[in-house]
DNA sequence: GAAATATATATCGTGCACGATTTAATCGAC
DNA sequence: GTCGATTAAATCGTGCACGATATATATTTC
């Protein structure tokens, strides 16, 4: 199928083919749609997608309600994928969005009573996720730093 | 910001907050976005985006014209996903989708010519990306499998 | 302090991506 | 062979995700 082992290129035909199973980014990019597709049932109960629950988690650990401009590079999303997310999670009252007094060119998010108390409710599925990747603590430590560091480097480059 | 070395938590607050950066599936997010953007100026001199990128490598790879159920299980895609995709692929004229005349429910996507064609101007790209990884073939190819295990459990599970 | 510049969100258009549903063809039971 | 069940694509509606652009506030220059 993918023939990556059987060299029967003799020069008139394509260049080697790499099919997408041989890829770097094709393995992240099924991986992250496993992800979402994992999150989705626990998410669910919550009536949040996946990139709301990042938004959301960012939020729960942020000390101070943050601009949309420090969400955006945060979750390295722009401000055009943030806005309209961010006014559903206000319509579903987890949030409120208001001008900045100090610099009103910025928006503050500030999680409600009822995004606050999300947080509990949330709590377990990590470790749901966790367990059914089928790797140790140690194992995803150490992939999640790899992968980090591939981003990083893709995005110097 | 992340807190996740700061134990201030007492009880009454919220649970530990993991920040997305602290989260495997918030790296892989980051990480194919990433991935997405270091293709692009790639893939905009060839006028596809990355998914259609990934369907024209699948079918370089492929010995004969697959059906689009094949691709879907290859690519781990929706048919809602792909047959819009594939179009526009068709309209670009790089490849054509016909009915089987053994089974008249499948679609056979083959390559044209032009289709074919650009499977050389493509195949600097990937050792492109490798470069900009700053990674070693060998932790590439670890990394890759490593996150396919990944991917894989989550499905089964 | 008015004009030019820069910054922060928001808006618009296009293309994924999915779940739910629809349509159409094949297969099975009888 | 006909009816019911299964399978394969396609369609529809919603929500990301981006680049390009617009708008509005703040900062800098003179």
């Amino acid at each position: 199928m993918t023939q990556t082992s059987t060299p029967t290129d003799s020069g008139t035909t394509a260049p080697q083919a790499l099919s997408p199973q041989d890829m770097v980014c094709f393995s992240l990019y099924s991986a992250v749609h496993a992800m979402s597709q994992a999150y989705r049932p626990h998410l669910e109960k919550l009536g949040l997608t996946y990139p709301q629950y990042l938004v959301m988690s960012a939020l729960w650990a942020a000390e101070a309600p943050p601009t949309v401009g420090m969400l955006s590079r945060q979750l390295q999303l722009e401000s055009s994928t943030l806005t309209p997310l961010l006014k559903r999670l206000e319509t579903m009252g987890l949030l409120t969005r208001r001008r900045d007094a100090e610099d009103e060119r910025q928006v503050r998010i500030a999680l409600t009573g009822e995004g606050q108390q999300m947080h509990g409710r949330s709590a377990h599925i990590a470790g749901c996720i966790a367990e059914q990747s089928g790797m140790s603590v140690e194992e995803l430590l150490t992939l999640r730093d790899q992968v980090s560091r591939l981003r990083d480097n893709l995005r110097k480059g």
